[in-house]
DNA sequence: CGTGAAACATTAGCGGC
DNA sequence: GCCGCTAATGTTTCACG
């Protein structure tokens, strides 16, 4: 995780890349003004150290029927994992099950299993977690959060906020 | 915007994009046992259809010093253009200024000038857009929210929440 | 950093199921 | 319609100057 010392051609890559992830080395090589072994040298260094993790295919969620976006607060058990007992634990106990898993150990498990959750963000404040779930409407919504989150028994309770459209969304970070 | 049906093979490749982008058509030809020209015509067909939006590469924002990840709630003036005068309009009026802007339409056009917003999503309920903020550190955001957002005339107030770690974080959509 | 040559990948045309 | 072959063209990659 160190920071990796990026020049104004580096940079200059990962802006061209960010937006245009298939570019042939040779196209972003004459972007750069540089021919296409050196800037490959400096692709490959920037994927090694991990600046680039990877890159992906964007889909349109529309065309594939994934009209519904919705924003889900979470809150979860504090103390006591779902089976053991959760009274009597000693201050300072992080709340465990003789299996050994906390709530929050078990939800971050459970949220890895369900394709329609997308991000899931640890918040500061008063709920626990930042789920952006992506479904095709309201009923696949309304099962997902009756049957699945609801379900789940480290999950005390839910707030949900619909997305009615998206004016900006990017990949892309700025770097600088 | 019409719904393009997807075979197996189609959900397969586009799974594959999903989670690497880069691939040879001859590697993906590989895995969903064609031969490398009706796989070539098969991605073609979902890229030139609109289903795969684009390619992107995707960085690890801490490495290139981005350590703070925020979500904004913003609320908006809901009538009267930010010069024109906002008093008076009859009933159903949009809200515009004589030079024709809402000032829904000025906040959406600034956000897309705006690089440490990634995401902007008008949403039902109280707030009126939820902003996804990635900046270097708090001195960014606090200038962020002090000396751009608030000072943005269509912006009444913002309510921030920031992430504390993110478990799951993907581009992926479910394709069924 | 750049050159060049070998290995590899893409893509259009055509025949077959 | 959709598949697979072939062959020409373009791209990646690496040893070396």
């Amino acid at each position: 995780m160190a920071a990796i010392e990026l020049d104004a051609i580096d940079r200059r890559i990962l802006a061209i890349l960010q937006q245009q992830g298939r570019l042939s080395n040779q196209e972003i090589a004459e972007r750069v003004n540089l021919s296409p072994s050196p800037c490959l040298r400096r692709i490959r260094r920037l994927e090694e150290s991990g600046v680039i993790r990877g890159y992906v295919a964007l889909l349109d969620a529309k065309r594939i029927g994934l009209d519904l976006l919705a924003f889900v607060n979470v809150r979860l058990e504090k103390r006591g994992g779902p089976t053991g007992d959760s009274t009597g634990s000693a201050r300072g106990d992080v709340a465990r099950t003789h299996a050994g898993a906390t709530h929050a150990e078990l939800f971050r498990a459970a949220v890895q299993t369900w394709p329609e959750v997308v991000a899931c963000h640890a918040m500061a404040g008063e709920m626990d977690y930042l789920l952006r779930v992506q479904v095709a409407d309201m009923a696949h919504f309304s099962h997902f959060v009756q049957d699945v989150l609801l379900h789940h028994p480290s999950v005390i309770d839910v707030k949900s906020s619909f997305s009615l459209e998206t004016f900006k969304e990017t990949t892309a970070l700025p770097v600088r």
